[in-house]
DNA sequence: AATGTCTCCAACCGCCCGCAC
DNA sequence: TGTGCGGGCGGTTGGAGACAT
C-alpha cells in the first residue's frame, strides 16, 4: 500500500524527468506578495502530490519561488482549515498563559490554537503586547511586566470573556484554590472557554498548558498568601496565582514590593489600555 | 487634498537540527 | 564519522492601508 510519503516522493521524481523542471527556470526567482495565479498553481500542486519536499514543489509546480517560500505560503494562507480574522479573547488568554509558560514559542503555542500559525501568533505578540510594554518603558521580558499580564491583563480578559458569553452563576466556574480565604476575589469564567482551553491542550506530548488541572474544569487561579510573587516554579506547578487581586495595582501600591516601575501615571495607564483596546 | 507617520501582517532571512548517504 | 540537504523555527523587514496633521 502507498503512502502519503512515497506517494509525494514517486510524484515528485516523476516530475524529475519533466521538462517544466529544469534548472534554468530557477534563474529568476520570485519574492514579495504572491499573487492569485500562484496560489493557484501551488494549491493544485499541493492537493495533487501532498505536502513536504518543498523545494522539489517549487521546482516542478512551475513557481518561481524558493521551496521555503512555497512552504510559507502554503502553511500560513492557503492550508486548509487557517482560521483568518481578529484574535478571539479566548485565543489571547491561551496565547498569554501559553508564552508565560514557554516563551517565544511560538510554533508550540500555534499547536494549541487550531488554525492559527506561528507567524501568526508572533505578529499578535509583537503588535499587541510588545507594544504596550514599550509604552509602559518596561521590558517585555521582565518580571514587572509579566507580572502586569498575570495579575491584570489576563484576569481583565477573563472577565470580558464572561461578559460577553453572559454567563450567569449556573454556568460558570469559580477559578478558586481550595483553600483559598479570599472568595470575594475569585475570577469566574465560562465553562465553555474552559473546555476550549481543555480541547486546545488535549494531544500535547510532555507538558499541558498551566490553565489546567487533571479535571480540565478546576482552575487554580487564586494562590495563597503571598501569591503575587510569581515564579516559573508555580506555573510549573500548574498553579496561576492571580490575586492577590487588583489591589496591588492599585495607585501608590506599587508591586510586589520591588520596584518604582509601577509609578500611578503607568498603572492608570496600563488598566486604560486594557480597558479600551483589548 | 497632500503629505507624513503609524500600525499591522505577509514574507523573507539566517540559524539550527535531523536525516540520508 | 563527516557532509550536504531539506525543513522548521524565531527574528526581522518592507509594503500597504489607516490615521493624523
Amino acid at each position: 500500500m502507498e503512502t502519503a510519503y512515497t506517494h509525494v516522493m514517486r510524484s515528485l521524481s516523476d516530475c524529475g524527468s519533466s521538462a517544466t523542471c529544469g534548472s534554468e527556470e530557477q534563474a529568476a526567482i520570485r519574492k514579495g506578495s504572491w499573487t492569485e495565479d500562484e496560489d493557484f498553481l501551488l494549491t493544485n500542486f499541493v492537493s495533487i502530490h501532498g505536502e513536504g519536499h518543498w523545494n522539489s514543489v517549487a521546482r516542478c509546480s512551475g513557481l518561481k519561488r524558493t521551496g521555503k517560500s512555497c512552504r510559507l505560503r502554503w502553511l500560513n494562507y492557503l492550508r486548509p482549515n487557517v482560521r483568518r480574522g481578529n484574535i478571539t479573547l479566548q485565543e489571547q488568554l491561551l496565547i498569554l498563559e501559553l508564552h508565560s509558560r514557554w516563551g517565544n514559542r511560538w510554533s508550540k503555542i500555534a499547536e494549541q490554537l487550531p488554525g492559527r500559525t506561528d507567524n501568526e501568533i508572533k505578529n499578535y505578540w509583537r503588535t499587541r503586547v510588545v507594544k504596550l510594554a514599550r509604552q509602559l518603558k518596561c521590558d517585555v521580558n521582565s518580571k514587572q511586566f509579566r507580572d502586569a499580564l498575570r495579575f491584570v491583563w489576563m484576569p481583565r480578559l477573563m472577565e470580558r470573556i464572561n461578559a460577553s458569553t453572559g454567563g450567569s452563576s449556573n454556568d460558570q466556574t469559580t477559578f478558586c484554590s481550595n483553600t483559598q480565604a479570599h472568595s470575594d476575589s475569585c475570577v469566574m469564567a465560562n465553562p465553555q472557554m474552559l473546555l476550549e482551553v481543555s480541547s486546545y491542550s488535549s494531544g500535547v506530548e510532555n507538558v499541558q498548558p498551566p490553565s489546567l488541572s487533571e479535571s480540565s474544569v478546576s482552575y487554580n487561579l487564586m494562590g495563597g498568601a503571598g501569591s503575587n510573587n510569581w515564579s516559573p516554579d508555580s506555573a510549573e506547578m500548574g498553579q496561576f496565582n492571580y490575586s492577590d487581586n487588583m489591589q496591588a495595582f492599585e495607585p501608590g501600591n506599587g508591586f510586589g514590593g520591588v520596584d518604582n516601575l509601577w509609578t500611578d501615571e503607568n498603572i492608570w495607564f496600563l488598566q486604560q489600555q486594557l480597558a479600551d483596546d483589548i
